[in-house]
DNA sequence: TATTGCGCTTAACATAGGTTAATGAGTTTT
DNA sequence: AAAACTCATTAACCTATGTTAAGCGCAATA
């Protein structure tokens, strides 16, 4: 392992195809922390044309859309490691608004690129599309947790997968972290009520699930929570086809 | 325009990039159908290590997950010139079963020969790559719905989404088409049951809005129910990075 | 140190949608 | 043509979650 330095974006890559030094160079390259976003900001500059998309290093955001009639679902959060805007930029759809929820430090990095990476450096490219498919599979199960799981369920799979999510940047504890929201976005990302969101919280909390308080979570019995959603990590793994690992 | 043949696929790909004789030679090939699926299979093959890409060419699939108590979630509905497996074969993930709700017509594609158009194609790569950017856009929709729509808004939501992929196949008429599904596969799709599915649609029957019987969906007042659910398509939309349309 | 405000908490009440169960209309099987 | 199924439909009743509204505690501001 070289001992270049390591951002988020790196850490996670990494987990599917080991990296080599030439091409650490390149993310470090492209990578470089150059930007900084106050919380309530948008990620993503709106001037249409914008040819940037945004890599998330330190921080928390999350993609939401809002109805008419002010009605708001988060769709994600954005972690480190996250890029933003890829989409937008490469096929100029922009589908949703995203958020800084705390300042945030960030990597913008031409559109142009990304484009070339796609060029030159197939593994990269394929490891950063495996980064789109992670979330399409999130995107999956969040599906599953609004449509056919009960509150409780929807609570103890959401903490699971933020944990899994951190702890793979290295931002996370055994079986703790900092989860710096309020329980109003806790409702907009799982489609309840804010005071169903407190109420099924002090639930767990009696039955000695988890803890969270002063934007700190604790997982208590991580095992009692896996079973209350059947919680499995397999969708946020992967490997790499053989044809692409080689290339 | 070329005079060569186009299955769904070449349909749907060229909307977003003027396909060249070339390009819908080489997906012609590729995309030959050679294979049938009964009804209530399994789309894609499970033993693990196939490297089978499916193209479904006629008829409906879906995919969905089981809880461990039998609820189930339909993720989403596999329409002509949907791919299935593309996540599976290249990063040997599955986190959903796929099923053929009617007999369908299937084009099977071996794995390398994606990775090969990755390789060799790019511009037919990016297309496919819009393809899966595309469901990622549908995926974030449903999320929404299932959040913070109510049950009538889903159901216009679906309606209308559903009409508007097949109108890109060319699968339906003006503001009317096929539906080969029950009501419990609608309820499963929309996170409701099969009995306020029902209540739903008679509602919306009764306003107007639509007919559904026998298996075929008229749009009776698609601008109301536009509105209804705040309907937009352009994130079905796109066009391709201008790096990549002249590569 | 008083004031303001935001986020958390709780209680009382309301409802969209779930459950159970029965009936009917077509279709397939025997 | 009877029996057995599958789907759609309807009614009666139930519950998970939403809504409204009111305190509370703490941090930021004045």
């Amino acid at each position: 392992m070289s001992k270049l330095p390591r951002n988020a974006l790196i850490q996670k890559l990494n987990h599917l195809v080991a990296l080599d030094p030439l091409e650490i160079g390149i993310l470090n390259e492209l990578c470089k922390e150059n930007g900084y976003i106050a919380k309530g900001q948008s990620l993503t500059t709106h001037d249409f044309d914008s040819d940037i998309v945004t890599l998330l290093l330190g921080g928390w955001a999350c993609r939401y859309k809002i109805l008419n009639d002010g009605r708001r679902q988060i769709t994600s959060f954005v972690l480190p490691g996250d890029l933003s805007g890829v989409r937008a930029c490469l096929f100029g759809v922009t589908d949703y608004e995203t958020e800084a929820l705390t300042d945030c430090s960030v990597a913008n990095i031409y559109g142009t690129d990304i484009v070339n990476l796609f060029k030159d450096q197939p593994r990269l490219a394929a490891a950063i599309t495996w980064g789109s498919a992670r979330e399409e599979a999130m995107m999956t199960e969040r599906v599953v947790s609004l449509g056919r799981r009960t509150a409780k369920e929807r609570m103890a799979h959401l903490f699971l997968e933020l944990h899994w999510r951190l702890e793979s940047v290295g931002v996370a504890e055994r079986l703790a972290y900092e989860l710096p929201i309020t329980q109003e976005l806790i409702a907009d990302c799982l489609g309840l009520s804010i005071v169903h969101v407190n109420r099924t919280l002090q639930a767990m909390r009696k039955d000695k699930l988890l803890e969270y308080r002063n934007g700190y979570v604790v997982l208590k019995n991580s095992k009692k929570l896996k079973q209350i959603c059947s919680f499995a990590s397999n969708h946020l793994e992967g490997a790499l086809h053989p044809d692409l690992v080689d290339i």
